[in-house]
DNA sequence: TTCAACATGATTGTCGACATTTTTGTTGTC
DNA sequence: GACAACAAAAATGTCGACAATCATGTTGAA
């Protein structure tokens, strides 16, 4: 998912990104065991590329993968839900800090053409690049901020707090639009740190008040080792 | 390095921490390119074990990996490595949060447990075991925490520290000596919580500022791309 | 009927061989 | 003598087949 310019250029980041849009779309849901001749089937690759693929879905805390057993959608529980959403906001926090010290003549532009493709894809309805686009754009921040660590540190949360999203949300995604992108646009060009700061911490508080977080969903895989 | 229970049970992970290993005693540096079938004549197993191993160490941040070029111990940057700590700083905080809220009875003979194996291995001027246990030690915390998103985070992050420390210490490692892990030891005993995380942020401050990240040192992989 | 041991099927894990790409060394020409 | 194109070598990337492991269904005896 959301590869970058030098990392995972090989055709696995693909798989990982249909795997991560079915998560992200309830296709693919919490628990669902995900079986490599199965995948490579669908995908029409080999079985050893779905196992590189799903190795790297495992970094990314997406699948939870068991030794002989196989790999599963992750079912995270609330308390690494606030966890992850705790660090994106520290996370996102210090992107902007770097953002804005050291900011490019080309950031607004591109921040600027992205947003528009949010609006687009917003616009006619298309949620899985809606999905894709709206984490996206932090993630473009995160490149704009020149750290290779704090990007591929946000993909990996963001890649979580989708996740978690699909499991414990209340009512509709919401999955920050692209209004409340535009306000933070607006607030890097007018060089506000603590104004950007502040609007990205109510922007990821919004979204995790969104979530019901007050009890762990069922975890199959509990279960099996409640028994042993 | 670092396995914890249920993740990579692999003999993977041997390789890995042998090379960890190498790095943190400074006999890989920075930069030094790792080719695979050395590598797999070196361990006598399979070039394809020594590619997984290399998969793990590059999503630690340890090594990067250029497609079709090879594997080259990371060289991170200063940027980065302020990132690492005060990242590092962070994530140990919240650890103790969640270890003094929810500390379960055997923590603290574990932890104590943990420190006689410290003290033991530097009483005897093992470094080996020295730097691994130093690490170990903030590792069992996260675990004890009960928290597997933060124990898999910090491990990144510890793994990162060490290469950074590593590339930019100016006098002895220090690495975080026993005596200041027992006096963690003790706060948690205590459920001083405000007290164990001024100890923690002074303990990690401590060990960052015996770095020298005033300036970056030469990449060797930046002269290549800068002549393209 | 119940439980344990076993046999079968399915699935994951591992390895070696081959294809592709990059790098290095050479040759030939200007 | 320098440079470009080409050829050879080395390293990485990929794939398919086999081995090991786990889940399931069956059979047998208590």
């Amino acid at each position: 998912m959301y590869q970058n310019k030098e990392a995972t250029p090989g055709p696995a980041a693909e798989i990982c990104e249909r795997i991560w849009l079915s998560i992200a779309e309830r296709k693919l849901r919490p628990g669902t065991r995900l079986k490599e001749e199965q995948l490579a089937e669908v995908f029409e690759v080999s079985r050893a590329r779905v196992r590189q693929a799903l190795a790297m879905l495992e970094s990314d805390g997406l699948v939870t993968i068991l030794p002989n057993r196989g790999a599963f959608v992750s079912e995270p529980g609330v308390d690494e839900a606030r966890d992850v959403f705790h660090f994106r906001r520290q996370v996102e926090a210090r992107v902007l800090e770097r953002l804005m010290a050291n900011i490019a003549d080309t950031a607004i532009p591109q921040l600027e053409a992205h947003l528009a493709l949010e609006r687009e894809a917003d616009a006619r309805g298309d949620t899985t690049a809606t999905i894709r686009l709206s984490g996206g754009f932090h993630l473009l921040l995160a490149e704009l901020s020149g750290s290779g660590f704090l990007t591929s540190t946000l993909r990996d949360l963001i890649s979580r707090s989708t996740l978690i999203t699909t499991m414990y949300r209340r009512h509709s995604h919401h999955n920050c639009g692209p209004d409340e992108h535009a306000g933070l646009i607006a607030r890097i060009r007018a060089r506000d740190l603590p104004g950007a700061l502040r609007l990205m911490e109510d922007h990821l508080r919004h979204v995790e008040d969104e979530l019901d977080l007050t009890e762990d969903v069922p975890v199959l895989r509990d279960l099996r080792d409640a028994l042993v």
